[in-house]
DNA sequence: GCATGTCAAGTTGTG
DNA sequence: CACAACTTGACATGC
């Protein structure tokens, strides 16, 4: 036990920044000399399966060695939450060069990694989140789009399991013309997922279709939260305020007794002029709402300048 | 070395 | 009607 003044004095804890707010950084750093690797279809369909299986097992491999190194970073300057890039094992679910993990050849000594990556996050409580690209949708009406959604979110789902990671973020998807046809499809397809993604999946609002007052209904229905994104909300209105969404975003994660996980990033191009959705390097702090200050939340940093971003905010917040 | 074009995938809105 | 934008970068290629 460190006495008060004592814990105020010490290494990485002196500022005030809300104590209860854990703040995210999001798939990639920018100083720091952690890098993921990746590749193509394109690129591995020149050789043969063995030659391919060999490189995505490097590749795979250097990623969890990444995302183990990543998560000492962030462990040591105080940031309580990561989001895993998509491709953390490149073209795992792709029809011509997708592949099981026990395809690799180092498979054991990813199995072996991906555990201690789980380990780690436990021992040090970490969030760690996917959030699938704009590919992956469960509303479309051409069903080999909601098949390859769904092969993709069982595989993030699988790694969200290996590694330990809590949730599964996505999107409502097009409109289609009929924002309600498209959320009963969203509905049944749901419904086609193992409990190892149902578990985990969350809905966000966009910058563009649905927002916080369309995704409410569905996420109560299917009994799983909402991620509050504020920018996406500040973009693409609903007409509730920040507070209100605020506290229906709280209730859904009050209602499955999990910590709640909002989006916070700052326009490229400022509020005014051009298009505000581009994300800024920074967090301007008059962007952080007044109204999550004494919640007890997790809030995902999307800015460009990653890790200097979110060392940054704490930093504003300090004394 | 460095600049450039390309990379699995869907959808919407702009010009 | 084509194309950029979306969480964006990483990589192979060619100069």
């Amino acid at each position: 036990m460190v006495s008060g003044m004592a814990g105020m004095m010490s290494g990485t804890s002196d500022n005030n920044f809300p104590a209860a707010i854990r703040l995210g950084l999001c798939c990639i750093f920018k100083n720091e000399p952690i890098r993921f690797r990746s590749t193509t279809a394109k690129y591995l369909r020149q050789f043969p399966r063995d030659v391919q299986r060999a490189q995505l097992s490097t590749i795979c491999q250097h990623n969890c060695l990444s995302l183990l190194a990543g998560l000492r970073f962030v462990q040591h300057y105080g940031i309580g939450a990561f989001r895993v890039l998509s491709p953390f094992f490149p073209r795992y679910t792709h029809p011509d060069v997708g592949y099981t993990i026990t395809d690799l050849p180092e498979h054991q000594k990813i199995l072996h990694t991906l555990s201690q990556i789980k380990q780690y996050q436990d021992r040090h409580d970490i969030r760690l989140s996917f959030h699938p690209d704009q590919f992956i949708i469960l509303s479309s009406p051409q069903p080999q789009v909601v098949a390859n959604s769904i092969n993709e979110l069982e595989y993030q789902g699988l790694l969200a399991e290996y590694i330990g990671a809590e949730t599964i973020t996505m999107h409502g998807g097009g409109k289609y013309d009929d924002k309600e046809s498209a959320l009963l499809r969203f509905t049944n397809n749901f419904h086609r997922l193992s409990p190892r993604v149902t578990s985990r999946l969350t809905l966000e609002n966009d910058d563009r279709v649905y927002t916080v007052h369309d995704l409410i209904p569905i996420c109560t229905r299917l009994n799983i939260p909402l991620v509050y994104d504020v920018h996406h909300h500040r973009c693409n209105p609903d007409g509730l305020s920040v507070e209100v969404a605020t506290e229906l975003a709280l209730r859904s994660w009050d209602r499955v007794g999990r910590e709640p996980y909002f989006h916070l990033s700052s326009p490229k191009n400022g509020w005014q002029e051009g298009r505000p959705e581009p994300h800024a390097d920074y967090i301007d702090p008059a962007d952080f709402p007044e109204c999550w200050k004494n919640l007890r939340i997790t809030v995902d940093i999307e800015a460009k300048a990653k890790e200097l971003a979110v060392l940054a905010l704490k930093k504003t917040f300090t004394v």
